[in-house]
DNA sequence: CTGGATTTGTACGTATGTATT
DNA sequence: CAATACATACGTACAAATCCA
């Protein structure tokens, strides 16, 4: 099935490929420290994130999102809650 | 497939289950603190996780072992080495 | 030096449970 | 009650790095 191959998506002699994980990480957390996604605000639901990182990384994968969501919820950086949504950490109405 | 229905492996009227998932973090934190896996040791592959956790909790999935390793990893509690090992991190040698 | 075994790393897939709206 | 969305668990495939006979 899966395996990534040089990560698809990209073009072929791309050296140092970065994960999907390690990108989307990384973006999320970006957004988080722009402030484009402030503390208390509520991000884009799975399904949502899916086709975020389909269209820019080429992500096909809801599970693989939801690994980079999980990880950051136990950072700290992160909050979900079940049935409404992940808000980012840090707001006083916590 | 799969689901957890009440998490296998434990008695029909057991109410609030921890999840496999938060009993394997709590686990290897515990054994970090303790002593058991001081800094710099290098904890058991993820084959000997499963069989651990499978006896202990009823795990029977190494990319549920492998999540929590992966988020210790991420946290900097754990240290990854691709066809090492992973490592308890605090160590001098890092 | 070479090739197999071991082990971690990444990606995708599927099923089901639980909470909220 | 239905739809939405998060949470958990198991499964599969393959890549990459290291180790060792």
């Amino acid at each position: 099935m899966g395996g990534f191959a040089g990560l698809p998506g990209s073009t072929a002699a791309m050296p140092a490929e970065v994960s999907y994980y390690k990108r989307m990480l990384d973006d999320i957390r970006a957004r988080i420290a722009s402030g484009e996604w402030p503390p208390g605000r509520r991000i884009p639901p799975t399904r949502d994130l899916l086709a975020m990182y389909g269209e820019s990384f080429g992500v096909r994968s809801a599970s693989t999102v939801r690994r980079v969501v999980e990880v950051l919820i136990e950072t700290g950086e992160l909050r979900g809650h079940q049935g409404v949504g992940v808000y980012v950490a840090g707001d006083a109405t916590e």
